[in-house]
DNA sequence: ACAGTTTCCCGTAAATGC
DNA sequence: TGCATTTACGGGAAACTG
């Protein structure tokens, strides 16, 4: 605002001493062989005084104007858009929600104003120069300094504020940017925060891949800037359809031999522009964050960890090379990272007791771990001990079971999930017999299961968990129906739903009455309509438990009747018989 | 043979002839002023005779093999080629195989090298002529005519030996040829009956489609034809990733405005080459049987139908404005081919009580259908009365069900399948209780569902039938496990399975046995091996029945319990007596 | 042989066209 | 507006490829 001030002042005195030069300039002309004429030339001597003064003056403050520019943009405003930008890369992985482009924009257009209007003093000053000099005039000795200056600063201001606004992200996966796919389709958005209306449309960005290396993008690349697109007129455009894909043709060893998982291969879509205002032009170039290139989308957890790693580790926005040596992240900010996967995917994040059962997971048993430094490999590329999966495609799964099947009691809060089976029990042995928790299962991937307390005889307490749900069969039947619908057969005892109350002690029906369902199945009835004299059938989930708990029968032997048993029964008994002991009863109340 | 006979019979004139023609040479070159020179001169003169004589004869049995391989080929092969390709059609749309290429190969590989060799002989007695005529000579007369009948011959005979060995169809899809779906590769085989070993990697094959109108076919679509091939050498191509494209680029209206359905528009692959052999150079083209372009699997079932009636029809090879008015076709016909569609695509085709039931379907209340004529619109344009969809899209989607879901049952032939609920209640009547039959849904597509006699107590017989079961539920539980699983809960009565000899009187447990599985769930249960103490689970397949069977209950209060109910229910009762009230008894004997 | 990677293509859902 | 048709792309499986 200052600067601005300034610069309406050394406009008003130029408006004077042009007044003043022309009228030196009459009095010149006009005969110099007057009567007058040694007063006149006193009086033009002093007028040139002045000139030179305020020439000097007008000099020195367009250079402390120019001097504060800089200041402002060397230190607070580099400054601020770094922070921006690291802020975008938080906000990609999930972190916060971040903003504040508008300001920056606000800022440098501004200070890009400024500079073109400084430019225009300067370029008056030359041609004050071209009517009149003299020696010692300052201006032909300073002014080509101040222009270059201003030049300079010009084209670091629009460098500066070419920026990519949206990270490029399949719409598909709004939740996975920087994630691509090879043949379908992404979106990226790019701005200039210098919003000048003569720039409209006049700005055609460009946008390659890899400087063409390995990859091309195919759809339109090339589209023109504009200013509207519904929200505040930003000077932006969207890609909308680029597509990458691979070129087979060249040779082309990808040069840099480190990570030899294509999801640690770190690419960047790059944008070129021209900017052509006022006689000058600058040339744009601006990168992505580093992008991961996958063929197929059962790749995508892993690239999406790269991705995690990489926004989570630096704040470099170009080191493509990351991967040959990842560096290790300290397990509080992992966690936060993860809490922030659920919270950004499927609506609800961890608390610090489940974040407690990862950190476990992903230590070992060290005791503090605080400081703990987690490595690349143990969380995205090592088994993890005794299972065929590491421990990121275990949370992965998860992620998708709870997306794709529970979502509603996962925001509810219903689903402790992340318990060890140690803790579990310590949780529910001294609760009410009928006390159950829903715990993901750690060997099975994507699975949820129960465990609940029950009491024996005898007065002592034992746990059971079914075999998880996982995908396949949540599909068939949906989870909160399958607590609904449980039942589970003792032997010789009569079979009943042995969930009764939610971890601590919330009555069941009170947590998930409201997601039970009417249909039994999501995928299979066609329509209520056409009963046509139908008798419905639904699936129960029923289980059957022996009561000698320490007989480790194989699974088949626990089904209400195999086969090979049923074969065997045949052969001596007569059907009716049979089928009446397989039988079920309801309502013997 | 015989005419390989007479050929060699021919040759060995030729040879005595010219020996004979030589002999008069030397003697004419011999001084003619000689002693001896008019009883030389009328020697000479019987020779010539003789030689005229001889040359009208060879002639004459040119004329005569040219004639009868014209007889042959206009005749026998012509015809044979023809019943060749109808068999093709019939094959294509599941029909009994058909072969038989490698005999017509044989007599069109004969056939043309008869020829070429009369061609030679020809081109012989050419030479022959150039060294000697005489007034009367018989050759300048009879041989241009002679040659010109050849090279007609044996350019007829290249046209219809170049034929589609293979008819154009996705490899995916072996049992729908003729259905191609845009961008995804096709497979078609060409070859050429006559089988001559200079001709191997000489004939280059060009295919185009539609003479590239609507769609382009990409991919190497250019290739040279060669023997060998794993099978008898045949000369052949087959093209393996063509893949056709649609051109959106150009307006072209299709021309023809019959058809508004995309699977009633029917195009064609054209094959394009050219034979040089001996001097001669051949032109050939062939078409492919019409096809029928989809851009959606969801778009296979009516392409299909387009395709079977289509070569039910006509035996035409390229009646691509078939569908302006198609034609009808008679019930007997179709019934035909609908069982060919169950034995070609499910192992097993329909009987004729399967029949009956799917021409009453067709025809309505028709009294004899013998004769009877069906339009294609009722086959698969007009929905069923009543229905939201086709005669043909029902039948389809029994097909798919068939093929993903109970293939193994279907084959055993277990599953009636096609009989109307007046019919199955007529069958079942006079059956013992528990005797029970399987029966495709005929209001929801893709459904099946199990009709079951039981005896109330008054004696009267009821009939129950499940709501039917389709893919969605099938894929959480094998049907055979379904039915060994099924409870039905009769208010107040111990819950049994009702199921217990499949009609007429084999026992439920004979027949699905071996189909049984132990695991409840192809897509769930991960594996066996890792238990960890989980407790098994499986899904019971359960119904209630009400008593009383006039009370149309809403299919929700027909559940277990609905969650309406319940809720009324927690407001009286203790968790602990709900929980009991809900649960099952088992082994209660 | 084999594991990482890509290709293929169905089947659902959404977009597009008419 | 509604339906016919095409596009999009996840997901499972097969094919590829070093």
């Amino acid at each position: 605002k200052m600067t601005d001030q300034d610069v309406k002042y050394l406009e008003d005195l130029q408006e004077e001493f042009d007044f003043r030069y022309k009228t030196i300039q009459s009095l010149e002309q006009s005969d110099k062989n007057s009567a007058l004429i040694k007063q006149e030339m006193l009086a033009l001597q002093a007028m040139l005084n002045t000139l030179d003064y305020k020439r000097k003056e007008v000099l020195s403050k367009i250079g402390r104007v120019i001097h504060e520019i800089d200041m402002l943009m060397s230190n607070m405003l580099t400054e601020e858009l770094l922070d921006w930008k690291r802020r975008q890369q938080i906000a990609c992985i999930g972190g916060p929600l971040h903003g504040g482009l508008d300001q920056l924009q606000n800022c440098f257009t501004l200070l890009a104003e400024s500079l073109f209007q400084v430019r225009r003093q300067l370029e008056k000053l030359d041609e004050l120069l071209t009517r009149l000099t003299y020696d010692g005039d300052p201006i032909p000795v300073q002014r080509p300094q101040l222009l270059e200056k201003v030049n300079f600063l010009l084209y670091n201001l629009f460098r500066n504020s070419f920026v990519v606004e949206r990270q490029p992200c399949m719409p598909t996966h709004p939740q996975r940017p920087m994630v691509l796919k090879t043949l379908i389709q992404f979106t990226v958005k790019l701005r200039l925060l210098i919003k000048l209306p003569e720039l409209n449309y006049q700005i055609r960005v460009k946008a390659t891949i890899d400087n063409n290396r390995r990859f091309v993008l195919c759809g339109t690349h090339v589209k023109a800037m504009n200013m509207d697109e519904s929200a505040n007129g930003s000077l932006s455009v969207e890609f909308r359809h680029l597509q990458p894909k691979e070129m087979k043709s060249s040779a082309g060893s990808k040069g840099n031999e480190g990570p030899h998982m294509v999801t640690e291969e770190l690419h960047s879509i790059s944008f070129e522009t021209q900017v052509c205002l006022y006689g000058l032009t600058i040339n744009l170039e601006t990168s992505s964050l580093p992008v991961v290139m996958i063929s197929n989308v059962s790749q995508l957890p892993n690239a999406w960890a790269s991705i995690i790693w990489y926004n989570l580790s630096t704040n470099d926005p170009q080191n493509l090379s990351f991967f040959n040596n990842p560096p290790a992240a300290t397990l509080s900010q992992l966690l936060e990272v993860l809490s922030w996967q659920f919270s950004s995917y499927v609506g609800r994040g961890l608390n610090s007791e489940q974040l407690n059962m990862l950190a476990e997971k992903l230590m070992g048993q060290q005791v503090s771990y605080n400081d703990y430094q987690l490595s690349w490999a143990k969380f995205c590329k090592e088994h993890l001990p005794g299972k065929s999966f590491t421990f990121w495609v275990w949370l992965e799964a998860i992620l998708d079971l709870i997306k794709k099947h529970i979502l509603p009691l996962w925001i509810d809060g219903y689903i402790m999930g992340f318990v060890s089976k140690e803790k579990e029990r310590i949780l529910l042995k001294d609760k009410t017999p009928g006390t159950f928790l829903l715990r993901f299962s750690e060997s099975n991937l994507g699975g949820i299961t129960f465990t609940w307390v029950d009491q024996l005889e005898n007065g002592d307490v034992t746990f059971h968990s079914v075999e998880p749900y996982n995908k396949g069969r949540l599909s068939a039947l949906p989870f909160a129906d399958i607590l609904r619908d449980y039942k589970v057969i003792m032997a010789d005892n009569v079979p009943e739903n042995p969930l009764k109350y939610l971890y601590p002690d919330i009555p069941k029906d009170k947590a998930f009455g409201k997601h039970y369902s009417c249909q039994p199945n999501e995928v299979s009835k066609p329509s209520d309509g056409g009963g046509k004299g139908y008798v419905p059938s639904v699936f129960i989930p029923v289980s059957k438990i022996l009561n000698d708990s320490r007989d480790p029968h194989s699974p088949s032997d626990l089904l209400p009747m195999s086969p090979s048993v049923y074969a065997v029964l045949r052969e001596h008994l007569s059907p009716t018989v049979i089928e009446t002991a397989v039988c079920c009863k309801v309502f013997h109340s």
